[in-house]
DNA sequence: ATTTAATCGAGACGGTACGTCATGTCTTCGG
DNA sequence: CCGAAGACATGACGTACCGTCTCGATTAAAT
């Protein structure tokens, strides 16, 4: 624990990346390895081998640390495919989703993360943007598929992405139901409004309208 | 602020139903009137004119006063129509769910306690307890449904549950995109798979982000 | 170090005397053992196992510890002698106090106060206190001496004191000179305005005109 | 407060009198205005536009360049005067000393000054130097008299040196008593072992205290 | 009628974390 | 290559809450 701390070279008066990296991994180290106590700045400090001036010199809040670390290390987890085809584009970006928040150490970390948040204003306006961009990326691709003429015109795309990851966030966090592949499958047809995976084998798929 | 306290009589060697009393009121006011910063069992104790002993000895938990203060207050907001149309119960059940979060002092005291909910293990068991009883009334309306022939029998209920609580919770924490009769109008049709509302003016909330 | 605490039990809602005591104590010891580097309150709430609240409860400033801390233990070293004769009683006096400065742990406790004081205001007062009390003791031996016809009755009292508490202080601090009793006779003499122990008979000392 | 700063030329590759001129002006300024909180490295390099780096190469410690400040502007308050008569030299000198610690800037200064040198072993040091000059002036001055003839042969010179001192630092810093010339007239009586100044009407400086 | 026992307000206690401040060292970069 | 600028590691500061504890009073129930 608290690893002796690689003798990082002063880098006079300009920041030191190396104490900025250092304090990034602590944080997500100590984020991952949390058993549900909070995530101190103390200990960061200590564990990236940094004064605790340091960490609040860059960073507002705790929380503020806490993001950039899961933003830093696990920011492109899900990509926005592009297929062609809305189902698949959109089926994939919720697997990807939902198995991102299976992994370490992003499950834990996000717990942990959104914990903080709650106490912390700083990083609750951060967690919004942090949201927002994922949000707006799911919308893009709902647009894409709209405009291409898989979705009707009138489709409230806010409204779809919202119950995509409104379901996402709610299981993660309440933890009553699974975020596994059946759930996804499920998920992409509620969204778009068939029973595609609803009873399997489904040859001639309920189309009609759309 | 702090009210001076009604001066209640002794109850010598039995429970003070007043003291008791007291301390809910109290700790809905601080949670209703808390700007973010976390309500403490000192304010809590200090606002009731009561020993911190006293709260200690009825709840194992602060979020436990908390949640209590909450459902004692605003506890039967949603009761579960049965009219016969699955349609018509679940879009008063989700339009008075909605509404239900607008009104105070519920919104922020619900908002503060989920802050202290991810703080606090006892609350977050309550939590998913208290959010189990409603999830239970959802479903129970939607089985009502599957029953009468208006859903298919292969309904996924949990999920459709999920995507309606999942854009509640979602929307009400995060407060970037409205919970108003035109989103409850549209999440029924969502829900319900077709488009009856979908033609009518859309809202443009454009954007808003809290 | 930091002796293992030797389970207090709880005073409730009194003031615990133990924790009193084991803080003045602990203070104490921290205080004759510095080595010159100061002593902070979260080293003398460490070893006198007590939290540090507890200390800043009950004394205003570091230094109020520390004075109290001293002024518990060597508090009456230095008591008045009443004999009858002014210079012997002076003399006592002044050769308890020179003494009690070369004993330990008041020399380096003392010291270390000193240098706390040139930090602390309020240490700074209540030092004015405590040498206040100390002045007044030899203020009254000297009164009284006069009352006696030891002393002319016009005898500047105030500055009579202040030379040998300034003579004291002064070579304490800087340490340039001995404390001993030799030095103490000298005084003695000197403030009385003669020559008894100048080690050489001085029938005619140079009074006169001059 | 701090000035902003005369935009003094560089002086290339050799030490730039003027920096070090500024960083002792500015130590004296803040010694002066300092209303008791110590006076930090940060603050004379700020106010006197110059990196931090500059007093440290200077200077050993803070203490050092509190000093230097001290010395540089106020050094030469206090001379000798050789009229031929003990008691009228020997007086001068009293009330001479007596008045350096009545004017600004040098009392303020002064106390800071001993404030900081309990802290600062480098500046104990030199102040150890600095008052052993002046006791060393105070004594040849004595020393003359007694080889005129005006002090017995075996007098304690150094003890008299300290009684005068001794007052001198006690009344400075502790501020119970007034340093005016009444205090020089009696103290030079007392300490040439005479009460010339007794019978004048003697002043009620009661209390003073600071 | 007298004990006994539980509740109440109060607040001290041992802790942990907070965010700020000053120290003295170190490196960059403009002049 | 000096000097300003300022980042860095360190560690004390004083405050805020936590959850536990003990008091002394008050009053109901048990004797």
């Amino acid at each position: 624990m608290t690893q002796p701390r690689a003798e990082r070279p002063h880098t006079g008066r300009r920041r030191n990346e190396a104490a900025h990296r250092a304090i990034l991994d602590a944080a997500l180290r100590l984020l991952t390895e949390s058993d549900g106590t909070p995530v101190t700045i103390d200990a960061i400090a200590r564990a990236a081998g940094v004064g605790k001036q340091t960490v609040y010199r860059w960073w507002p809040s705790k929380g503020a640390v806490l993001l950039d670390a899961l933003i830093d290390r696990a920011g492109q987890d899900v990509p926005a495919p592009d297929t062609g085809s809305l189902r698949d584009d959109l089926h994939a970006f919720i697997t990807a989703t939902f198995d991102s928040a299976q992994r370490t150490p992003s499950a834990p970390a996000l717990r942990t993360l959104v914990r903080e948040a709650a106490r912390d204003v700083h990083l609750a306006e951060l967690m919004r943007t942090f949201t927002a961009t994922r949000r707006a990326t799911l919308r893009d691709l709902l647009a894409r598929g709209r405009d291409g003429g898989e979705l009707p015109d009138d489709a409230d795309l806010d409204l779809m992405v919202d119950q995509i990851y409104g379901v996402f966030w709610y299981r993660f966090l309440l933890g009553h139901a699974p975020l596994d592949h059946a759930a996804a499958d499920r998920l992409t047809d509620s969204v778009l409004g068939d029973r595609r995976h609803a009873d399997m084998p489904q040859p001639s798929h309920a189309r009609g309208d759309e």
